[in-house]
DNA sequence: GTCTATACTCTGATAGAC
DNA sequence: GTCTATCAGAGTATAGAC
């Protein structure tokens, strides 16, 4: 796909930005973390390294989308039994790395915006989670293992609300467990009626 | 409590930039509101605003303290047969004032951060009302309209959570209803096992 | 006690040289 | 593709008028 060597390298250096950026916000945080910093990570002025992206606020957009592809990769594709269990472990994940955490939330926070520049890419990720859990309910209804007269929809906009909640609850006091809290949700919801 | 004519002028003065504060942002948002802008709006100089708070932080956050305050002498303290309806009450009125959601959303993200100048604040307010939701719960089990299996503290932080991330989702596309949600949670937690 | 004026630092953004 | 230089805007700090 690569037209010339210089667009590789291009890719290439993109590429290093953002899993560098990963590693430098895992370690400082989101709130220390300027774009600056994370230029002088790479090796690169600050000029240098917006010239790979249009703003700040899209260099953290890709940030978070490269997070995200990590994440599916790493949690989520394994042939689990239950599917619900992949969204349990990128939950237990996160508990390892509070500054990923605090970038996603602020990140996503900002976006909520109109007018903020990673706000499209927000409600498209969104309405993707809604729909793949919206189906995780759907087939545990057809297994047996839910009420079929529940809500699946709502259940699942609920079970993302919670966890994003429960990310500023275990933020402000990480004696909260993220990961029990949304699997007792869904002990709520398989129970039988 | 008032030593002095003066003291009381401070203070009304204090209120004054809270109200109004809440006003602006509620109009506004709180992405384009600066200090400078709401120093402006009570015909102060940004300094001369600041000398009331020790910093933007600290201004933000009095401003929700004040927000807490009205939302709760509104909408809580009345004398409602079924206490969670206050709950459900001041999550409709959010949804007529935008600007502040996004204004709480966001400050209460970035106090997150252990550094943050209001993080004391939100952790506080945070047991607060994981305490208040909590003992909702327990007088419920007691009137047998709740499992009395159930958790009623988890409960009561799945609330919670699921109040905040509703409000990143509704942000985002404001056709999700809020209100709906959360008393569609309360119905799974009150059907009878 | 209240407030203005001013200056300082840091941020992200951008133009232009190489 | 990358740097230097510079910009406008933000929040902060302080000296001093009243």
């Amino acid at each position: 796909m690569a037209r010339r060597g210089s667009y590789a390298k291009g890719v290439a250096k993109r590429e290093e930005i953002l899993t560098t950026a990963l590693d430098v916000i895992a370690r400082n945080g989101y709130r220390r973390t300027s774009v600056r910093e994370l230029a002088d990570a790479v090796g690169l002025s600050q000029a240098g390294l917006l010239h790979y992206f249009s703003s700040k606020e899209e260099l953290f957009q890709e940030i978070l989308r490269k997070r995200d592809e990590v994440d599916t990769g790493g949690f989520v594709d394994n042939d689990l039994e239950h599917p619900v269990e992949g969204f349990f472990a990128v939950i237990r994940h996160n508990s390892e790395v509070p500054g990923l955490v605090q970038l996603y939330a602020q990140v996503s926070t900002e976006a909520c915006d109109p007018d903020h520049p990673a706000h499209a890419f927000f409600v498209d990720r969104y309405n993707q989670f809604r729909g793949v859990f919206g189906t995780l309910v759907r087939d545990e209804q057809a297994a047996g293992n839910i009420d079929p007269e529940l809500d699946a929809d709502r259940i699942a906009n609920l079970f993302l609300a919670a966890a994003d909640g429960l990310q500023t609850q275990w933020m402000l006091d990480p004696s909260i467990d993220m990961a029990d809290h949304v699997a007792y949700l869904w002990q709520l919801v398989t129970r039988k009626a």
